[in-house]
DNA sequence: TCTTAATTAAAAGTAATACTATCAAAAACG
DNA sequence: CGTTTTTGATAGTATTACTTTTAATTAAGA
């Protein structure tokens, strides 16, 4: 896989993978082909055989580099989270005040959801597909009985990361806010999902299918619990 | 299954079953076993043969009543929110203000997971176990390529009608905010996640497991979006 | 209570999934 | 050029998610 800018690269935990995907040619071909047939079929329909077929190999030479398809899913979720803090990081640098760099964040976080083309970056897979993954399939991956030993591994690392760096966020504008990981966690998954019920449960939504409204909603959601300090 | 009330019976849409569990012993058990079983073994590990061996009857008696595995979720997961609705409804009735109504609606989100014990109800299955899946396991409901069609059968009507009553309760405080379903969405479907990461992923989460701060929590997000009109 | 219809059990079978193992062929690399 | 690494081909296993058929059992109606 690529990466944002061309000499920065996306570090998932080894853990995930059995033999570094990014290594091979086969490699890669088994995750941008697999991302968009998993965008296209759903996690339940995807298959390591049906990827094999597709990418004309067999299922062991995939079975190298990912155990289950579950790891793969992990990765993809790693992936994403990892590549979309160091956006965060990158386009929060230097704004003041916090309030702004909250915004900015929230945008950042909504931007790859509200179009994809916006995207000039020379990232090799359909960044299209990997976001609607992370919107549909990625509870999937925590949502498991195996939860705590993947956590233990560090499985979650790069999506707790993001939440923390807004969390650290919130402080500044509101030290004192006593719930600042429970707001911004389930502001991010809540834009998530309202781009999911938008396009397949309106009625539990008042965003349209196209709308950029999301990352204002939820920006003031944030806002409106904080006492502002200072700024 | 039972009721709230020894009188009233929850009422699932017929769709979902081929034949009414409720209208046998056998499928009285298979909801009451499997409904233990999925809390144990997690959706994933969870199948008829193994239930069919639990209850010493066959897979294909089990078929005759749900033909998935899936469906038998969406049993429970309907059968979960229309219970919730009809105690929203009771609970909050005569409640003035609105805010106080909200309150109180949020109160009984949280309360069966706050504490089983609070239950004096006379349900013959595990509530316990219904919350857990519910928490767990319901994502995976709507997650899924066949999404449109299940909710165009009315799969998820349910969950959005309570989504709905809460949405009522914030225009009666405010009439003007635009956003309702997003915030009351997100709040409920928040609560649900909060309780799994205060277990599983702490780190995502300001509440202790055994706490009972979530109603109040959720309450303030939604109150503080919303400028109250008179009472 | 006898008959009939509905329900469940037993057994077997199918197609697909989620893997694992072995070994040979082909690249790549030093 | 020889060796290590990577891939392909083939085969096999255990389990899942069902379906079908037939016989036995139970319940319900006349």
């Amino acid at each position: 896989m690529s990466d944002l800018l061309s000499s920065i690269k996306i570090e998932v935990n080894p853990l995930i993978y059995l033999k570094d995907p990014e290594s091979s040619d086969l490699g890669r071909k088994i995750l941008s082909t697999s991302l968009t047939m998993i965008d296209e079929l759903g996690m339940e329909h995807f298959t390591f055989r049906k990827l094999a077929k597709e990418l004309k190999t067999t299922e062991s030479s995939i079975y190298r580099y990912f155990e289950s398809k579950h790891k793969l899913l992990l990765y993809f979720y790693n992936w994403y989270w990892a590549w979309l803090e160091y956006k965060i990081v990158f386009g929060t640098n230097n704004i003041e005040p916090s309030s702004s760099k909250l915004k900015k964040a929230i945008e950042i976080i909504c931007q790859p959801i509200k179009n994809e083309k916006a995207e000039r970056e020379n990232i090799s897979f359909s960044l299209r597909s990997l976001i609607n993954i992370v919107i549909s399939e990625s509870s999937k991956a925590y949502l498991i009985k195996e939860v705590d030993e993947e956590n233990k591994a560090g499985f979650f690392l790069a999506f707790k990361t993001v939440v923390k760096r807004l969390v650290k966020i919130v402080h500044e504008i509101d030290p004192n806010y006593p719930h600042a990981h429970t707001l911004v966690s389930t502001c991010i998954e809540g834009i998530l999902h309202q781009y999911y019920f938008a396009r397949h449960l309106p009625s539990l939504s008042d965003v349209s299918k196209d709308s950029d409204q999301l990352a204002d909603i939820f920006f003031h959601i944030i806002y409106n619990n904080l006492k502002q300090q200072g700024k």
